[in-house]
DNA sequence: CTCCGGTTGAGAACCGTTCTCAACGCAACT
DNA sequence: AGTTGCGTTGAGAACGGTTCTCAACCGGAG
C-alpha cells in the first residue's frame, strides 16, 4: 500500500516535463488527491465551479493526469466511471463498491507470473493489465449499505 | 481456457427464467458469441440492421445478456468498450489491443489468494474483481500493427 | 379469434464529452 | 512598464453514444 503522491512531487513532474502547472490544474489535482475515495469528473466539476474552474478543464486536465499515470480510472458498482490518484509504481486498487472509499495494493509479483505464463501459451506479448479488487468497506457494511 | 457457451445452452437460461428468446435476441447472442473477438455495440447494430434489428433493441438486449452475466464488458487499447461471450465459471480475458481478438484464461487461483489477504488486511468484504490482460497477438505483431 | 403483456423500431430526448474560439495569463524579451 | 507569443482557459455549441417514448407488433393463453 502507497501513499498518495503529494501535490509537490507532481509539479515537479509538471516542470520537468515543460508543462505549466496553474491555477486550475492544482486545484483539480487537489480534488483527487485530497480525497482516499475516487470521484467521477462531474463531481470535481461541480465542486470547483465556484473557483472558477470550467468543466471543460476539468475534463482536459483528467486526461492529462491520466496520460501522465497520475490519474487512474476506476468504477463503483453501478459502473460509472471515478478517477483516483495515484497508481505510483505498479499497485491495484481495491475500492469499495458503495462509498468508493479506496485502499491500493501490491499485486504484481501473482500477475506478472500469470503474464509469462500467458506470453508463453498464447503467443501474445503482454503489454499491461487491468486488475481491481472490489468490495464493501467496513463502514458502508456496518451502516447496512452493502 | 473453456468454449463459449453455445446458443442451444443461452436458450435454456432464458426459458428457465421465463425471459422470452426472440429472434433478434438470438441475433444479437449469436453476433457476440459467434466472434471470437469482442465487438462494440455499434458494430453489433450495424451489422444486424439489415436483419431488420433496431439500435435500440441491440443496447436494450447487451443490458440483459450482461445482467444474466452471459455478455462480459472489456475494451481495447483506445479504451472503447467491447463486449464479449461468454465469462463462464471464472475466466479472464486476454485481449489483443490492436484487433480485440480474445483469449479467455483461468487465473482465478492466483486472484482468491489476494482476496483472502486483502479481506483480512482491509476489512472490506470482497464481493468481485476484475483482471483483464492486454498484449498484442502474434498475427498483429507480425503486421507490424502492435 | 381476441386479449394481453412483453418486445420491438423509429425517432426524440438526454447527457457526458469534445470542440471552437475569443479572452486571458504568464514568461521572455525589449 | 510595454510588447510579443504561445499555451491555457471558460462559455457555449456541437457531437455521439445511450436511454426514453410511444405506437405497432408478436406470440401465448383463454
Amino acid at each position: 500500500m502507497t501513499d498518495p503522491q503529494s501535490t509537490h512531487d507532481i509539479e515537479a513532474v509538471f516542470r520537468e516535463k515543460g508543462i505549466p502547472f496553474t491555477r486550475q490544474r492544482r486545484l483539480i489535482w487537489d480534488h483527487f488527491a485530497g480525497a482516499d475515495r475516487a470521484a467521477t469528473i462531474t463531481e470535481a466539476a461541480d465542486a470547483l465551479r465556484s473557483d472558477g474552474v470550467g468543466q471543460a478543464t476539468v475534463y482536459r486536465t483528467v486526461t492529462l493526469l491520466s496520460d501522465l499515470g497520475l490519474l487512474a480510472r476506476v468504477q463503483d458498482r453501478r459502473g460509472e466511471i471515478c478517477y483516483t490518484a495515484p497508481p505510483i509504481g505498479h499497485s491495484h486498487p481495491l475500492i469499495c463498491g458503495v462509498c468508493r472509499k479506496l485502499v491500493r495494493f501490491e499485486g504484481d509479483g501473482d500477475v506478472k507470473e500469470l503474464e509469462a505464463r500467458l506470453a508463453a501459451e498464447t503467443g501474445f506479448s503482454i503489454y499491461g493489465h487491468h486488475l481491481e479488487v472490489y468490495g464493501i468497506c467496513a463502514k458502508c457494511r456496518e451502516a447496512g449499505r452493502g
